[in-house]
DNA sequence: AGAAACTTGCAACAACATTGCAAAACCATT
DNA sequence: AATGGTTTTGCAATGTTGTTGCAAGTTTCT
């Protein structure tokens, strides 16, 4: 596992305490972080527009990666493989648990392939499952 | 295909002009649409909330169903299967084109199954595919 | 240490979303 | 067709979320 100093270096990113402890924040948090998630458990008091500029950053640099949702809300992860500006390498199936409200990485389950029609040409793609998550057992 | 007032008949939905026209734009436009879209294409002015309202219950109903995305929007689209209040059946793939940017369901395109971790229980799936839609090929 | 490059906070603003309430439209019934 | 009960609409107010420019503060590099 690697800190978050280490992850910051790798990706050249300049150490500021701000990223730094967003950073700890996704390290030590199962499962994916809404913005407001963040500004929640920032205990200092960083700007919203800081955190603003720091997730995107993260994005860019392929630090994290986003998760689409149906409720006007961006949900955002550690990426766990070897992801690189510009290109991330997330093809694992997100899981939604309904219960919880907790967005679950499957880091093993891999988004499969589908046969599309004539002409499209894909490059990527994303899978959401919903359902009652492993904690949540009903 | 319906009419307009022969889906809000059939899904109980009192006749009004808002979601006359609104169903309109839907019926009209291939590929999904965010409530932003929705607006600009309102020629007659609905207030905001309103458009809101109406999206809202349309999704209750099943009229329309919704699309995850990772832009702080939600796209909606005609259910073209047999949905009903509460329970969705679209089940098939969305493919985002990153050229002209429009969102389309791939009605014959269904999301395939894959196998969860145990203890994980879904009950319904989502798939999001980017990439050159058939208009624009490069 | 000093200069250049980058990041942050602040303030102002813009866009988007939600709520309560009274007026209007709709629908079922007579 | 008129009536009355029910649902929907618009408005106004308010709240939430996201963006921008700029000056001050940090970080990095030499
Ligand atoms: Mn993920
Ligand atoms: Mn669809
Ligand atoms: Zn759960
Ligand atoms: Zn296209």
């Amino acid at each position: 596992m690697q800190t978050n100093i280490e992850i910051l270096r790798k990706n050249k990113l300049s150490i500021t305490q701000g990223r730094l402890v967003i950073l700890d924040i996704f390290l030590q948090t199962e499962g994916a972080l809404a913005h407001a998630d963040i500004e929640k458990k920032l205990s200092s008091n960083f700007d919203r527009v800081t955190v603003y500029r720091t997730l995107q950053s993260f994005v860019e640099k392929g630090v994290i990666h986003q998760i689409p949702t149906t409720d006007n809300t961006i949900l955002y992860a550690l990426c766990k493989e070897n992801c690189e500006a510009g290109h991330h390498h997330d093809e694992h199936v997100h899981f939604v648990c309904v219960e919880c409200e907790q967005t679950t990485c499957l880091e093993n389950v891999i988004v499969p392939k589908v046969k599309l029609p004539r002409g499209f040409k894909p490059f990527q793609a994303a899978m959401i499952v919903k359902g009652h998550c492993v904690s949540c057992k009903y």
